[in-house]
DNA sequence: CTGAAAGCGCTTACAG
DNA sequence: CTGAAAGCGCTTACAG
């Protein structure tokens, strides 16, 4: 690089306008404490001269770096992207940066993780535990998104409402026989889901819950649910709590000869990239992920300003149900329509 | 916060040693200047207190901060979380922390998230152009990941060779009626792994290349492709540029009737989360992602420490055929084991 | 409304 | 091997 003419500091700018750089610093930053026509002079200077402070200079004067970490158990699930895009979005908006921490799916890396972040000097960490991880504290603004059960949440999606919507549009479809699956029976957001589905069956409505081992992806291939026997035993509706294992089960049953959704109707939880482009087309629930991002940025800012801890409340975030073809009537019941 | 007993600087624990910060300073960094016993002593004291340099000081005084930066054009892509991980996994090895930026899909964009990431004064960035968006030149090193048939390539996956490896394994399962499926006739990486395939055909074989439209997702589900027509027409092999598309096939076609395996194969690219998870699982190519990330992230802090440009390789780093159920021999063809 | 001064916490030549 | 000094580029009381 060392190109001519490298980026221009305040003193710079100030000295070639014949004011002090308090002037200068005092005009950018809109604090009002200079004339509007000098001001405008300065300003004209600096764009026109390419000026960039220096925010390694502003941390340290400061003390504030104007970064925000982001913490998730593993940065390699699906709804990561989502996630991060929602906060990236929130925080530039905000007027931070984002910096990314992975603990490669093992929770006992997360507070590595968030050491690091500390390290580095960042303001405030928004932190997305995946199970119930006690998240220790540290003398660091946290805020933690996840289930309104989890003690110490910041602002979660309300998943509970989010169950009730699928349980009230399948019930709705007239299905009277149900199958919840899941895979994590620790998962407040699973339990709040699934919870959220029990309480809106109708008496008479029968419904289990199968909680399925994780594979271990790598290349072996997913185990078989066992969902066609259930077909057989008259379940019509699979309501899952994630749409991986929607299109797992939609996949299944397709490849077992069960039509979809003739037979059966299939939900699942987040609405993922590949939801839409399946076929058919899986209905499900989606978070309002840049509205919890807001939240949680905001609360982030605003303990950082304080200087405080964030607020703890569990304000839960409507969830939107997303119709799509995986979810009709069942067989020998009236179409509504 | 405000907890008693602040996090010490460096003059304080210098102080309580009664030597001079600048040999605090060097103790720490091991730089050797100092002698074993009292950077022992330093080392000690300095854990003890729990001391934490500070970064936005250091990047004051180096003109370092530290920090990389990676930006995508769409971080919502499936593939980003595989992508984040591998990369940050790489800078944190590398003693760097990871800025992200997200243009939000929108290319004009991708300038603005480059600029928002130097103003916040990152050391490098690696970017991952989505097609072959020219990357302007900024005076900051850049690290770019795509295909090494992208001008100022500096690392990417071989792309060609990934698709050779998948014709060669649907060629010799008997396969002889293709069809390749592409959503960007202007990607470089999708051309290459279509040519890559293409390469390997032998006399006789038949490939038609279709390129899909990009289904707006949102709400809507995605279109027919109208593969259904295409294996009554003759065709057995399905391959797709990426594992989207491939599910796409794969539901369709198993919507449609036709059974995969058995009647025809499918294979995907970049081994997306899902695609061990579905039935019959996906057999598609994985990128050496770890390995690439690792050649981006060196390339990136070698060029920061030479204060220079980085090297312009199109090194291909080779793909990885990962097996699995989508794809066997086609219907008459006689099993080989 | 504007300026002079101090200082955030490091690191790096430079002396000794 | 160790220390004194300067300085990275800002911002913020404090004077004027």
């Amino acid at each position: 690089m060392s190109a001519g003419r490298a980026t221009p500091n305040l003193s710079r700018i100030a000295a070639s306008l014949g004011v002090s750089p308090a002037t200068v610093s005092n005009a950018l930053s809109g604090k009002g404490r200079v004339s509007a026509e000098v001001a405008n002079r300065i300003r004209a200077v600096a764009d026109a001269a390419g000026y960039m402070p220096s925010q390694a200079a502003r941390a340290l004067r400061t003390g504030r770096s104007g970064v925000l970490g982001l913490v998730l158990p593993d940065i390699s699930h699906p709804l990561f992207p989502q996630i991060a895009q929602a906060i990236e979005h929130a925080a530039s908006t905000a007027g931070y940066g984002v910096l990314i921490a992975d603990s490669r799916g093992d929770t006992a890396l997360q507070t590595d993780a968030i050491y690091r972040l500390i390290e580095r000097g960042v303001d405030g960490i928004v932190i997305i535990p995946r199970l119930g991880t006690r998240i220790v504290d540290i003398g660091c603004p946290m805020a933690v998104i996840d289930s309104p059960s989890t003690p110490g949440n910041t602002v979660s999606a309300d998943h509970w409402q989010g169950g009730q919507q699928v349980a009230d549009h399948l019930v709705s479809l007239g299905h009277r026989a149900f199958l919840l699956i899941g895979n994590n029976p620790l998962s407040n957001v699973q339990n709040d889901r699934i919870g959220g589905i029990r309480s809106r069956l109708p008496a008479g409505v029968s419904a289990e819950v199968l909680w399925v081992e994780k594979h271990d992806a790598e290349h072996g291939a997913a185990s078989s649910l066992g969902l066609a026997t259930r077909v057989a035993s008259g379940v019509t509706a699979f309501a899952c709590v994630s749409d991986l294992l929607a299109l797992r089960a939609l996949t299944e049953l397709q490849r077992a000869g069960v039509r979809v959704p003739e037979e059966v109707s299939i939900t699942g939880f987040d609405d993922l990239a590949f939801s839409a482009a399946v076929t058919p087309a899986l209905t499900t629930v989606r978070m309002d992920l840049p509205r919890i991002a807001r939240t949680a940025v905001d609360a982030l800012v605003q303990a950082i300003d304080l200087d405080a801890v964030p607020a703890t409340g569990s304000s839960g975030v409507p969830m939107h149900l997303v119709i799509r073809q995986t979810s009709a009537h069942p067989p020998g019941h009236p179409a509504a329509d």
